[in-house]
DNA sequence: AACTGTCCCTGCAAGC
DNA sequence: TGCTTGCAGGGACAGT
């Protein structure tokens, strides 16, 4: 599922190959993924804009365009952006298409493609002046540990400031914005903390300890082109999965020993309606 | 304030 | 083999 490390290699590959280039002519197919406003806005807002910027917060990633506006999409569970020449076949559940003007850089006429087999995912084009009306949880999210710069003592005021579960704490998008339910079983295992650990009774070595996971995780994870598991949807731009899977610790590893204690064996419970790896030995 | 449950949606896997 | 059921999950929202 893409969360910041798989959200940021897109933004990467976007910033690579798509920005600089005109949008000649958009199709979009599913009125869900444009819910939020409509199929007019969309192909309105972005026909005839060139493409001058990417951007990424938590998980939401923006375009911005020459008009002033800015597009935003949140892949949520299934969505991918892919990068293909024109007249290439088109996946099921392609639900919008902005077709793509070469450039200096880029030669040949492209097809960006937003995909999304569950269509929890969306594509919105705004004003970045009215964002507080147009996207107010886009407004309202919190710090994020890769692009802004998550101090310890900025941590250490978000986890004793409040009292909860250091997994709901992680996965709570107006605090930190960008974990998700992978990244938060591997950081919590990385900072030895159980999942229903309350925030508010962590010690300053612990707080050093989750401070520095969520940035060598994320970091390692960015890396790696991201996660891409065996059922999963996430790739990157040009179709490529990453490579993080490999370096999990707890995720989808129920019942493998603990690769950090090697005694412990990994547990799956459900905790806030989520899937929850730990190793029961090493987290406390 | 913090937590639980529900909803949205599809594809896949397990169970009968 | 072929059906049905359940599960996965991000995030908003309502209710406790």
């Amino acid at each position: 599922m893409p969360e910041l490390p798989e959200v940021e290699t897109v933004r990467r590959g976007l910033d690579a190959r798509v920005v600089g280039r005109r949008v000649s002519r958009v199709e979009v197919g599913r009125e869900r993924t444009v819910r939020r406003t409509s199929r007019d806005a969309v192909i309105s807002g972005l026909t005839g804009t060139t493409i001058t910027a990417t951007g990424r917060r938590g998980k939401y990633l923006t375009l911005s365009l020459d008009s002033g506006d800015a597009v935003m999409v949140h892949l949520r569970m299934s969505g991918q952006l892919l990068l293909a020449p024109s007249g290439t076949v088109r996946p099921p559940h392609t639900h919008v298409v902005m077709h793509l003007d070469p450039s200096e850089e880029h030669p040949d006429t492209d097809e960006l493609w937003f995909v999304d087999p569950r269509t929890f995912g969306e594509v919105v084009v705004f004003d970045p002046d009215e964002v507080d009306t147009d996207l107010p949880e886009f407004a309202r999210l919190g710090i994020d540990p890769i692009a802004d710069d998550l101090t310890r003592s900025h941590l250490r005021r978000i986890v004793l400031g409040r009292d909860r579960q250091m997994k709901a704490l992680l996965l709570d998008q107006h605090v930190i914005a960008g974990i998700g339910n992978i990244y938060a079983d591997e950081i919590l295992h990385r900072a030895r903390l159980r999942p229903d650990r309350r925030s508010s009774t962590l010690t300053g070595q612990q707080i050093t300890r989750l401070h520095t996971a969520i940035l060598d995780i994320l970091g390692a994870a960015i890396a790696a082109g991201g996660s891409t598991l065996r059922d999963a949807q996430y790739v990157d731009l040009m179709g490529e999965g990453g490579e993080y899977q490999d370096a999990h610790r707890v995720y989808g590893r129920t019942g493998l020993p603990c690769l950090t204690c090697g005694r412990g064996t990994i547990v799956r419970l459900v905790a806030n309606g989520r899937s929850t790896h730990l190793c029961p030995r090493c987290q406390r």
